[in-house]
DNA sequence: ATCGATCTTGCACTCGTGTGCAATATCGAT
DNA sequence: ATCGATATTGCACACGAGTGCAAGATCGAT
């Protein structure tokens, strides 16, 4: 039999009777600021901590018209990156007495109805991390006051603030990098076809590659997605011109690619083919992968977000971090010219 | 100027003066079973979808008492078992309406200041993903009647729940292996010197060989943790007489071990070394890495977690999750023997 | 001792919702 | 039309906490 006591039978009322003071005594003597006598203070800290009195913070957020509750939405949990990222937004929230209601979505579909879920908890927040967030449930935010923070996903039409890394930019030195070191058939394996990170990383790919004269030979789609990456990694390495330099949309599928390129073709990668990403992962570095890619740092994403919530504006603001590139040995430079 | 509205003026209130009915009948057409005429809820629900009500789920739990919030401690991030079991509890609990308030913690240190504060949340329960509780905590968790379930963390003096991968046997079969394949110096690289998992892993191990009258070569601490592994596996293969296999106790170690032995060592896995895992995550069947490992289903503690959830007990049921050894070329059966 | 100024304290209302109870409405059968 | 049974509704209280306000306590100065 299952002697499944009440919540928490301790409440401010049992701390106040046993300290023989009012509940306001112990209310206040819980609120930094409020005024209360050492005396009253000591009697009700004692009791507090005889009973094992534990303030409730869904009563107290009720009242306070905020919960210190962030919902935050991943789409990826397979990409390294975002475990990262979790745990430094995680870190730092806390740091600031805030809790995280984590949902994974699909980052494909739509994410709304979890989002609508989300909200009854009133959140003071949402951080959408590659999550789909549909332009109404975007405005539908804005007038109930939860500011939204997209981050690596821009969607101009939802008027929510943005960080993402240097995508362009990155995408551009990645371009230039293989063409100034004489790559001849660089191609380009995208993500998810509407994600705005992959947009950008290739335009400035193309524009690069443009400005060297040099066209882009080839284009997969990887959605993202590892198993995708792998297929689209296949398609590529069957033509009979395969690219001598694939850029990766990411990190991930560029894992992807390589064990693709290393098993199913046995090819050495960094000598037989060049193999970029982007994020700079920390399995980047290893030496199994010596991935040359273009760094993005979680640590940075996690600390920008929590300022933008601390300063909140009416405008929507967007931010790229600046990253670097990273040259490895999957895409060397100066390579062999086969 | 930022109109910083208050959080949302549309209450139940709102909704019950819009649709001409007392605020009872709004509460109650929310309620499934509740008594509504068609009538009645039909004008609710219109009003409410006018207005944008959305039932604030804080005051909810507050009468309810029960918050449908389970808080999840995880202690590592960056070992990919990690994200994937979070992602799988994420995903069952969600099918249960219920929400996941997340917080990594150190795995070394005490996670007890944090766990007091999920619990003033109201959390329903809380899991415990390689986290420390401190039998104190673990008590007053009772008292207050807010079931622990540990995963992947046994300590017998907190009377919680625990689900684990079969740690001994999986640490025997491979013992078994090892033997049985003709390998001669087995090494073995220690989780954190407290953890369950890796004394398990080892026991099973040690009992193997001991049943083989294989004396165990070396032994190192790796604690769990990536770069400590590598100095690990430096100082493992340092030696003038190194191990011809080493068995770590989870595959995130055994990826550091084989980047040492690969890039510090020239040694190639596999063949002049062979390396083991536990846990089968999914880098593990990379062909780069093809480890070999004992499974241990991330999927299936997750589902387990949710229905021991579902079936409290005043007994601490301890669940021992069966796994298979998994033979890949990072220790081949009948290896070239040197 | 008296007065005024300052601190403390408790009352009572509030946050947004669920629900027992009693009052009222609805309906079918006679 | 009348009665009883059933369905629906609203009132009022509860959940656990924060806080403005006014009453009461404390204290210093005269």
């Amino acid at each position: 039999m299952a002697r499944r006591s009440t919540r928490s039978p301790v409440t401010a009322n049992t701390v106040a009777r046993a300290a023989g003071v009012s509940r306001s005594a112990v209310s206040r003597t819980f609120t930094p600021g409020a005024s209360v006598s050492d005396k009253t203070r000591a009697r009700v800290e004692a009791a507090a901590s005889e009973l094992g009195y534990r303030p409730n913070l869904i009563a107290r957020s009720l009242i306070n018209q905020r919960s210190n509750i962030i919902g935050l939405a991943v789409g990826y949990m397979s990409n390294q990156f975002y475990p990262s990222l979790i745990e430094a937004l995680c870190e730092r929230l806390a740091a600031q007495g805030k809790k995280v209601l984590l949902f994974p979505v699909s980052n494909t579909g739509e994410s709304d109805p979890q989002i609508e879920d989300i909200l009854r908890y009133q959140v003071d927040a949402l951080i959408l991390a590659s999550a789909r967030l549909s332009s109404r449930l975007a405005s539908e935010c804005r007038r109930i006051g939860v500011p939204v923070i997209l981050l690596n996903r821009v969607t101009l039409d939802t008027n929510c603030d943005t960080i993402c890394g240097d995508n362009e930019t990155g995408g551009h030195a990645i371009g230039q990098f293989l063409a100034a070191n004489g790559y001849q058939r660089p191609a380009f394996m995208a993500g998810l076809a509407d994600s705005s990170t992959s947009r950008d990383r290739e335009r400035g790919f193309k524009r690069a590659l443009d400005a060297a004269g040099l066209p882009l030979h080839a284009r997969e789609q990887g959605d993202y997605d590892f198993s995708s990456a792998q297929d689209a990694m296949r398609r590529l390495l069957a033509r009979p011109d395969r690219p001598d330099a694939v850029f990766c949309a990411n990190d991930h599928m560029a894992f992807a690619a390589h064990e693709i390129a290393q098993q199913a073709f046995g090819l050495k990668v960094g000598r037989d083919i060049a193999l970029v990403g982007f994020d700079d992962v920390e399995m980047a570095s290893w030496p199994s992968f010596a991935l040359t890619t273009y760094s993005q740092s979680s640590e940075t994403m996690a600390r920008l977000a929590v300022e933008l919530l601390e300063q909140e504006s009416d405008e929507p603001r967007h931010i790229n971090i600046p990253g670097e590139l990273i040259v490895r040995s999957s895409a060397p430079a100066c390579p062999d010219l086969r």
